[in-house]
DNA sequence: CTGAAAGCGCTTACAG
DNA sequence: CTGAAAGCGCTTACAG
């Protein structure tokens, strides 16, 4: 085994502004202005502090800058489990809004294994500027207090609790899948719809029902609650799921699967127990995911304009951590995308 | 237009430890050593500091402790494009492992609307206590700059320049290649393989083609460079490459694409112009992608380890960081996986 | 255009 | 077990 030590590494000192000073003969206060270009100096003095900075390969000390300006030019971003391919577009948006505007971004995932705790070291109010929330399961207590004391926030896919007035920003969850449904009934003659729930307390989930009942209604179908079931938004547990309606011999003609990832689960649960999509069983998803068209039978679906909740709701957090006007809840349009699953072509 | 305005934002007083200490009427040393378990403090005290702290709502700053302790407790990761969904599940490891290791994980893309300034900014050796470089072009004078002040530094799928010696972690893409050019040859009796390179200065795609030639050359097949064209990784790149060979009337029986992407855009360029996958023409990627096993035929390829490249360079980076030896060089084993579109089953 | 000095909110020897 | 004080590396009125 080759090994490397650093050396020095805790004993390394790095320059500092007085450095800089010292060796161009001026103040501290002059170097800071010349960084932050916050007040007119001398070209000659400019010239000799720049030459001073490069000899001494100088790097100015962002926390440093960070405690003095008690600001922090960092967006937090608080997600369910950043492993979800599904949240990539988006969060490459976030992302680059950010860094356009000046801000880096902070990642801190909720997955299982990060606790409570290490959230609340790594995003409080004091190492952001402001909080992309985006996770089903926030913290009552912690978004009042981050309320109370005025510190921006905006939630994404998700109601603010208690009235708690937080701009958020969504998606057509509603209109999208009633709409689904629709084409399902009218175009496909479809009237035994099941509908898959994604995990328990989703938002997301919760509204694309509403839209499901709401077609039916519209079409004078009775909702008949063992049409639903819940596949949890994930490939394995909407197999199951299926597997399970297909056990106790069900009668169904078409499945809202909940989203793209259940739909995967879905169509091979079908296939296994020789029933044919769309033939038998038309099969719908939610998203628009990046292999939606690539699956036999190409996935119709719900397109979801993910990158433009991402850069919605950076937009909305930037107004207020500048102090301006937000809007308090923007729900974004979704676009039907008709493939091959539903039974057309 | 409904608006919601953050009231007295910037005049927001936060409780500091000096409050807490008047209000427990300690000195602000005992906060801290309470707050940070430093030092024993009498039982009475710790209840009163506890109160104290919960009647004032506090949160301690952690930008002042950064920079009382010049340590920042962040990873700072650097990579190409947090928007490529292959990425996504080496992503969850890092920030699964940085997080338990009670380290946060500041991003930064090099997305083209992300200038090398902004990039300065945000990752300096200043705010985070080590660095994930991830991408092609790295600028050779900052990493020299980082070795010189022993700044800790793990590199992912590059080999450092210059005989810098960072220690890196990337996959064997030259045994795993090779292997697979092999199983074509020798299972499938292909000849003809074209070799569809990445995009220019990947480092993996150059690893992956001295297994392409080492494998012909094994089998005594000359090394034709009619058969390298470039596929850069890309979807619509590749499916573009595949048709100029089709028009050129190349002559071929095989195509490595590169990686998964790539292979979704050579099928399409096939299956338009006829040709059936794999009678005609056997097609294998790189990465197994989550789309590889849904995509029709499904798709033989190399199973890229990236979770446990994502675990081992955070490790190594933990490593540095805390001033033990670490590993110079370490490639993770990669794996064949057979489905259908090589011609197996 | 420039400097001296206070301050941002913590930590940490040092002394007791 | 506890406190007073210096220090981390910047910025920013204030004064000139």
């Amino acid at each position: 085994m080759i090994s490397i030590s650093q050396p020095e590494m805790k004993t390394q000192k790095y320059p500092t502004i007085r450095d800089v000073a010292r060796r161009a003969g001026v103040s501290v206060a002059t170097i800071s202005r010349f960084l932050n270009a916050s007040a007119p100096i001398s070209p000659e003095t400019a010239m000799r502090v720049k030459q001073a900075m490069e000899e001494l390969k100088f790097t100015p000390h962002p926390i440093a800058r960070n405690l003095a300006t008690r600001r922090t030019n960092t967006i937090g971003l608080l997600m369910p489990d950043i492993g979800r391919s599904f949240y990539t577009p988006m969060l490459r948006e976030i992302e680059a809004m950010a860094s356009t505007a000046g801000y880096d971004l902070l990642i801190h995932s909720t997955s299982p294994m990060n606790s409570p705790q290490s959230r609340r070291r790594a995003l409080t109010e004091h190492n952001t500027d402001g909080l992309l929330v985006f996770i089903d399961a926030l913290d009552s207590d912690e978004l009042r207090h981050l309320r109370a004391i005025g510190f921006p926030v905006v939630l994404m896919n998700k109601t603010p609790p208690d009235g708690l007035d937080f701009p958020m920003v969504t998606i057509e969850n509603q209109t999208g899948t009633s709409r689904m449904i629709e084409h399902l009934i009218t175009v496909h003659n479809r009237k035994r719809i099941i509908f898959l729930q994604g995990p328990v307390g989703n938002e997301d989930s919760r509204e694309r029902e509403q839209g499901y009942r709401l077609a039916l209604s519209n079409h004078h179908i009775p909702f008949d609650p063992n049409l639903v079931a819940r596949g949890c938004f994930d490939t394995q547990r909407a197999f199951d799921a299926t597997r399970q309606l297909l056990e106790k011999n069900m009668s169904f003609d078409a499945i809202f699967t909940g989203d793209d990832d259940s739909a995967v689960g879905v169509m091979d649960a079908l296939k296994s127990a020789g029933l044919d999509v769309p033939r038998d069983v038309s099969v719908v998803g939610f998203d628009d995911s990046v292999f939606a068209r690539l699956i036999t039978p190409s996935l119709t679906t719900v397109q979801s304009p993910i990158e433009q909740v991402g850069r919605e709701a950076v937009t909305q957090l930037l107004h207020l951590i500048r102090g301006e006007a937000s809007q308090a809840r923007t729900a974004l349009p979704v676009k039907l995308v008709i493939r091959e699953s539903c039974g057309c072509r």
